[in-house]
DNA sequence: GGCCAGGACACCA
DNA sequence: TGGTGTCATGGC
């Protein structure tokens, strides 16, 4: 009996996790530090975004106040490793402003907001799209948000699921209508699809375009080997 | 030396 | 609304 929409993703991420064991996500020490990092890692190798996150610790720039006061000039240099330097300096300053001007260094507050004004809220501040917004929310303050990146476009269309278009929020809507509503396996779910789609394009570059979990050819370390 | 990475935005048709 | 160019470093 073919499964229904709602089980065939429930068994996609069940089979991923059992392959590549649970994640973790989201590396960091604190949730000013992780939306810091979900700038740095736009289009962005993590290890690079790392090596600015690093950078900015150094000189404790991880709080609302220091990364307000800073200058652009200066903080672009700082955050240098992680690539497109001067847009990210404005895109950080940005968040730290708007968050300094009313909750200072108190960013867990600004968190606790309902789920809904947050998203209007940050997505309101240029630099920070839907992808980086929905990363905050579910990372950061820890609420049921489904991450739409296009790691997970390219692999739930290709194995037939999902929307026909790329819209972003016609995708998100379709993971929060055949996903469970739970934090933690929001988290894992798509840190899981990363992990999936890196592992294959480390070992079998020819699985970058494809993607498939049945249909990867070349490479050893297939979910169909397991 | 080329390709790619845990996006967002401006601009144009 | 959808497609394209731009932003840029570091690892493989």
């Amino acid at each position: 009996m073919p499964l229904n929409q709602e089980n065939q993703t429930s068994a996609l991420f069940n089979k991923l996790s059992n392959h590549y064991g649970k994640q973790n996500w989201w590396p960091a020490t604190t949730k000013f530090e992780m939306a810091i990092g979900a700038i740095l890692t736009q289009s962005t190798n993590w290890n690079n975004a790392n090596k600015a996150l690093a950078n900015l610790a150094d000189n404790d720039l991880l709080s609302p106040t220091h990364l307000h006061q800073i200058s652009r000039d200066r903080l672009s240099q700082i955050i240098r490793p992680s690539g497109y330097y001067t847009i990210k300096a404005s895109r950080i300053k940005a968040l730290a402003s708007h968050v300094y001007s009313s909750y200072q260094d108190d960013f867990e507050s600004y968190l606790r907001q309902p789920k809904e004004a947050l998203r209007e809220d940050l997505l309101s501040i240029k630099g920070i799209g839907k992808e980086t917004a929905d990363a905050i929310i579910l990372y950061g303050a820890e609420e049921a948000m489904f991450i739409v990146d296009e790691y997970t476009k390219r692999l739930f269309s290709r194995l037939g699921h999902g929307p026909l278009n790329k819209v972003y929020d016609e995708w998100q809507d379709f993971f929060h209508s055949t996903v469970p509503k739970i934090t933690s396996v929001y988290s894992e779910y798509h840190a899981i699809i990363v992990a999936h789609c890196k592992a294959l394009c480390k070992k079998t570059p020819a699985c970058h375009t494809c993607f498939l979990i049945n249909e990867c050819k070349t490479g050893k370390e297939t979910l169909t080997s397991c």
